[in-house]
DNA sequence: CTGTATCGCTACGCTCCCGTAGCGAACGAG
DNA sequence: CTCGTTCGCTACGGGAGCGTAGCGATACAG
């Protein structure tokens, strides 16, 4: 936006941080309903005015919450492709379960499906956690520990889209036993049959909590 | 609720019906902000009064129209395990996009992590949606389409998960080609390689609609 | 036909939120 | 130290929406 990183005032910097703590907090609590200009500016402490001054409405606090709060997950390295991307798929299903990320989340669900500026968002955002998990998919490829034809896009698909859907849609919990298993079929398939590790159903996490 | 289905006065159910459309027009329009007793009055013609006296408040009226608009998926029931999934998921797919459908999730997205009737609505919703394609999923078991052990949880999260992530979150274009590559990557690995398909990667749809 | 349930209408008090304006005080940069 | 920016504060007019109350008119049931 502004020609290089220029030389921002703190006390400027210093708002906008309060404000959009306190915006995602809201978000979190209250949803979309929630984030009100005047219900920001009670509770951070900054006022209203100080607000508009930075953002134009809601919607564009919106977006800057949503972007600011972009949590990327951490992707291992190792030579066992299986335990490095379920251990992905564990810490998205942990940022998704108890962090403060699933409830907003949902919030620019909703907005999305009205807002472009959302809409790109989300999308931008949404590109950028699964970068990690592209990579290490491109690497096993390169590394033959996946078949060169392999369909990233669908396989990507296969390991987060159920851990999306089970948060949001059908509502059941999930479970590292439940993740554990996810990976395993997407993966176990298609990687060349490695000899120590038959990747029985049903590995990888608690043996099945029971609820 | 009532105890049987005991005669409804006309009227009534002739105003629950009404304002139930107009809510989930109003819903798909403009988000969850848009619901409001006030505009479904008064865009449905029935008096905010009336409506009061059979809904208590917002978020019930929500509940009813998620409730109202649960969208079932037909599916198929050839021999042809492979078409019959893939027809069901190119339906639910084509109601998502373009479907007063979609825009209504989103909404119920928002308001079930807040709410706990919601929740249980959409969690309803959710089980009974894809109930047909358990079933099927299940028949294919026992007629030796499938192998025994096969994971029926995990697979159906495979088959519909990528659909709803692609609608709600990366926001990518569902194209008929995508959905058709996803279900073959699902099936294919665990069906017994039938004779007479081999189920190259990317058939199904049309070439791959461009946008 | 008669009684009852439901309707639409109007009006009300209340709360919340929007977005802007003008002010003096406090803070950071040079 | 001085200047310019940013701040917090107060106040305002206006718009929505909530949920309730009371009214006569009307459509259904027996």
């Amino acid at each position: 936006m502004s020609p290089a990183t220029e030389h921002e005032d703190p006390r400027r910097a210093k708002s906008r941080a309060r404000v959009l703590a306190t915006a995602a907090d809201l978000l979190r609590e209250e949803g979309l309903a929630g984030l009100t200009i005047e219900a920001v500016a009670a509770r951070s402490g900054v006022a209203k005015t100080t607000i508009y001054r930075q953002f134009n409405d809601r919607e564009a606090l919106h977006v800057a919450a949503v972007e600011a709060v972009s949590c990327p997950v951490e992707m291992g390295a190792t030579d066992d492709l299986l335990a490095d991307v379920t251990a992905y798929c564990q810490g998205l299903a942990a940022k998704l379960r108890d962090g403060e990320f699933g409830g907003l989340l949902s919030t620019a669900v909703d907005g999305s499906e009205r807002s472009a500026s959302l809409s790109a968002a989300m999308r931008e955002v949404s590109a950028g956690r699964r970068r990690a998990l592209q990579q290490r998919l491109k690497a096993a490829i390169a590394a033959g520990e996946l078949p060169a034809g392999t369909d990233l896009e669908v396989l990507t698909s296969h390991l987060v889209g159920p851990i999306f859907y089970r948060r949001f849609f059908s509502r059941e919990p999930i479970t590292a036993a439940f993740v554990a298993r996810n990976v395993a079929v997407a993966l176990t398939p298609l990687a060349s049959r490695s000899p120590a590790r038959p990747v029985s159903r049903g590995s990888g996490g608690p043996p099945r909590s029971p609820r």
